[in-house]
DNA sequence: CACCGTACTATACACTGTACGTTAGGGAGA
DNA sequence: TCTCCCTAACGTACAGTGTATAGTACGGTG
């Protein structure tokens, strides 16, 4: 068999070509077998670099999260909180194929730390005892996480247009009288699930929250 | 071949014994094929009552849904906007497999119809105009969801012995210096990936940015 | 030059969702 | 009561999936 030269595979090189399929076909459609052949190579030799599927999700997460920029110094704390918030959301949105490598592993690798290290020493320096620190860092990691990948999936949804006519029509079938409210604000819920200003809608919730907290 | 006679499925029957193996199993095992063989019945069996996998999704979320207590009424809205997120919140910790149900899909069906009902006329009796009260059940709905379903994957993560091993590695062998707050924040935020306290944290917090904007 | 660890290959297994075509049970009409 | 048809359930098949296990040949080291 025409064996490939050795050492042309890397851990790298593998994370690259995955996110690629990822990003070209959906996070859904992406397989080891899909990588391996995109590399030239056999299923079994991913297993070289990555302990199995997950290891390598892990590996393309990290990959991700070294393109977030760091925390702009010199601004008040609100405002760098805004920013490390919007730039994961921003992130996400460039990158669909992320949220299930977020939402469904937990937190790790060298640059996934990098990114939880600046906003923590943000609110560390705001002033926020360790404990609140740590609340409020799972707090807006998991707005960001819930809302964007929300966002995300339902603009998904409305890609694929036989399923949106079935949703439209399940929608439109719905008693006025027994769900009054839902019916009245249809087209403002179809609007609200997402955007930047339902996002930041949201984020000025929490960051007045905090205001008033402190 | 034994015929197994007719009209013993029905959508209900099929949707409860998939809730069965989803809550035995794990979300993730469940398959078509487990359930038609739980029914005593082939695959393509469930075709007549369900278009596709998703569809059964669906029909496991609704009825789901349909478990959520009713808005307590002749309380104040903040009150009533924490009782709905908490009995949201509650299900999802008694039927994890709902996460995915609810995270990866679009509402619809008549139960969810009826929670989306109780949230949203909260917010109109209490003075929200149609925009900002879409906008907010969004975002209440968007960090239940978040915050829920991260604090139940990372206690399914803490489950298997052996990925929680390598998480605890993985965080010990960080840099003090290069990532001072998360190698002394590490126990807070070990604490804080869940429980009763960290959403109520996030949700006071929205709660109390809602009080300020009034 | 011989050797050995390791990067890669080959094969195989137990699954998955579901498209397609077939068959037989039960209710409706003659 | 007999017949016919609709449709619920069947069987078969396909194109995939992740990965366990075992084998092979290449590259660097002694």
């Amino acid at each position: 068999m025409a064996r490939t030269p050795r050492n042309t595979l890397s851990a790298d090189l593998i994370v690259r070509t995955a996110l690629e399929l990822m990003e070209a076909k959906g996070a859904d459609a992406f397989s080891l077998r899909g990588v391996a052949a995109e590399l030239g190579v056999g299923p079994m030799a991913l297993y070289t670099y990555f302990r199995n599927k997950d290891d390598l999700y892990d590996g393309v997460r990290d990959h991700l999260m070294g393109l977030l920029p760091a925390v702009p110094a010199d601004e008040p704390w609100p405002d760098q909180v805004r920013a490390v918030c919007r730039s994961l959301r921003l992130l996400m949105l460039q990158h669909p194929c992320l949220v299930p490598l977020l939402a469904g592993r937990p937190l790790s690798g060298h640059e996934t730390a990098r990114v939880a290290e600046g906003l923590l020493g943000v609110l560390r320096s705001a002033g926020f005892d360790p404990e609140t620190a740590a609340r409020t860092h799972t707090t807006l990691f998991t707005y960001v996480l819930g809302s964007t990948s929300w966002e995300i999936q339902m603009a998904a949804e409305r890609r694929d247009p036989e399923a949106w006519r079935r949703l439209r029509a399940s929608m439109e079938s719905l008693s006025a009288q027994e769900f009054p409210s839902v019916v009245e604000l249809a087209p403002e819920l179809a609007r609200t699930t997402g955007g930047d200003e339902q996002f930041n809608y949201g984020l000025d919730l929490l960051l007045a929250g905090l205001r008033a907290a402190s």
